[in-house]
DNA sequence: GCCAACGTTGGC
DNA sequence: GCCAACGTTGGC
């Protein structure tokens, strides 16, 4: 099982929204960077845990945490002329884009990027990398437990 | 709105 | 395959 953390627009899809989803699940569309898709579509399987983070926000930090629920399939706004994902080289016989279900676990308290950036347990994490743009990154299990330990 | 840091595109 | 130009991300 492994750990993961991934961004999301609150004023896209935030952690409430997945919270109201049916049955609290949503699919994760609209990834359309090829590290990130790499990681759902090769690494990510049902069981595993990840931090739903607010990004480009007020206050940009971690808000939740969900399970993944599915395994990576065919992203479908690719396909959809008046999606803002759409991409004009995908076809539903060579996808290029894919996305996982996540399902909410539950809401935490809302920790800032500028206190995660404290702690030094949490130096080498990911998403703290300068110049880290990443939407999907992996999260080393230290670093979960850590987190967890601050909630 | 600014801009650093990346990623992608396309001419050669 | 190189690399300049352009686009995007995302914190501030």
């Amino acid at each position: 099982m492994r750990y993961w953390l991934m961004k999301s627009e609150p004023g896209e899809f935030s952690i409430d929204d997945l919270a109201r989803a049916e049955n609290h699940i949503a699919p994760w569309f609209g990834v359309r960077n090829y590290q990130a898709r790499n990681f759902m579509r090769d690494e990510f399987r049902p069981d595993d845990l990840a931090f739903f983070y607010h990004s480009s926000c007020d206050q940009p930090g971690i808000a939740g945490i969900v399970e993944i629920s599915r395994r990576a399939y065919p992203d479908r706004t690719q396909f959809d002329r008046r999606s803002k994902y759409f991409d004009p080289k995908a076809t539903p016989a060579m996808p290029r884009w894919f996305n996982v279900d996540v399902k909410f676990v539950r809401k935490t308290r809302l920790v800032p990027l500028t206190e995660l950036r404290t702690y030094p347990e949490l130096s080498k994490m990911r998403l703290l990398q300068r110049g880290n743009r990443l939407s999907i990154t992996p999260v080393d299990p230290r670093e979960w437990k850590f987190i967890l330990g601050i909630l």
